[in-house]
DNA sequence: ACAAATCTACCACCTTAGTGGTAGATTATT
DNA sequence: AATAATCTACCACTAAGGTGGTAGATTTGT
């Protein structure tokens, strides 16, 4: 099954977990742990020194710790693929990984099976995510609860042309979609800044792309 | 264990899988299938009829659809806690529907066991989701790959500015930031548009936060 | 050491955005 | 029917953004 003859590099500060993980993956015949590093600078040496297929990285390091280490090794332009093997669940970790580029995300209370499962999935290509993370990821794609009220202060024609300068529109082509005037448009957009207490255009559109109003 | 009672109404337009599904709520104690709906339309009306703690939607439904029919539920006022129940993993319906605020989404060859725990959470406050659901969610909040290449055309002070215009800063701002004469960051901003090919900081601002770039 | 790219700065000019005010027409609300 | 809110429109003015050009200083690559 699976590949052929994995190699793995693991990079963790605590020796014992570092052992421990290294005894699980020599048990199966087509994975072999070929670098180990104890932190970021030495994982990032020893990434283009053993070219693994795979790096098993710890989040939480002294030093440099996991994002930063991970984009190094990316744009040192290392082929292997990372993934992300820590115990933090928190939404930022979990997101600024994803962000970074990571192949994978597996908390270290997986089970020893359910790890290997993620390491082939990882090397077939696929985005390996610990299933607890899913509700986290969801809580993070959906709108927050606070930002419906500030579109209730807003008149409908307000919400519809804040609806398009979140896609960029400059008021002269909103007044033609619209077919009023652009002096009408300033009015709204005046107005609606006020409202909602944002300086220009551009803090509007990002608030609506932030709390994904539409 | 978990609630007391928790009434539920059922919507889906094949009455056997009802049936199927009824008959393993009821199994149950705390729970109870207080209403049925075959469409859309009869969901809505039922919702306020009998207002249900927990209502299982559709997704693929003829008529309304169940974000649709989500969406009027929860403008009517009615207080209950809303689950997709689908058949579909496709990221847009799991995005659309979260984006439309869902309390859950369930996917309907999920383990019988799955579901009653996922109903109880649901109660609970959680947002319940399927665990296969993680990959797709994780992929939808990655950087797409083909616009880091569009980052490498611009200079490294380009992507400085281009941060600061995302982050909705204007020119003056910026060049206070980094102590150069706003004319000079009009020179950036004017070649970074051009690289880029946009017309504004604006549409650059939404270029960043749609392709997560930073 | 030289060339190319980048960063800096200034200028003039035009466009777009935002503010303050007035004001008529339409739509809800009471 | 009367009031309030909203939508429409215009004006004048200030601020900010964007374009084209020139040009010196610095960094990078060869």
């Amino acid at each position: 099954m699976s590949h052929p003859n994995i190699t793995i590099m693991l990079v963790d500060d605590h020796p014992l977990l570092r052992k421990g993980v290294v005894q699980l993956i020599e048990l199966e015949d087509n994975l072999q742990v070929v670098a180990e590093a104890s932190n970021g600078e030495e994982a990032i040496q020893k990434a283009l020194e053993f070219n693994p297929d795979l790096i098993l990285l710890d989040l939480n390091m002294k030093g440099l710790n996991g994002v930063e280490t991970l984009k190094s090794i990316k744009q040192s332009g290392a082929q292997s693929r990372i993934i992300m093997f820590t115990v933090s669940d928190s939404e930022a970790d979990v997101l600024q990984a994803l962000k970074a580029g990571v192949d994978g995300y597996i908390l270290k209370d997986s089970e020893p099976e359910e790890l290997i499962e993620h390491i082939n999935n990882a090397m077939r290509g696929d985005l390996v995510i610990s299933a607890p993370l899913t509700q986290v990821l969801a809580k993070s794609l959906r709108p927050k609860v606070e930002s419906d009220s500030i579109l209730d202060k807003l008149t409908n024609r307000e919400q519809q042309i804040l609806r398009y300068i979140s896609q960029g529109d400059s008021n002269k082509i909103i007044a033609r979609k619209l077919d009023i005037a652009e002096s009408t448009v300033k009015v709204h957009v005046k107005n609606l800044l006020k409202k909602i207490n944002l300086r220009s255009r551009i803090e509007a559109a990002l608030f609506v792309v932030e709390n994904k109003l539409f």
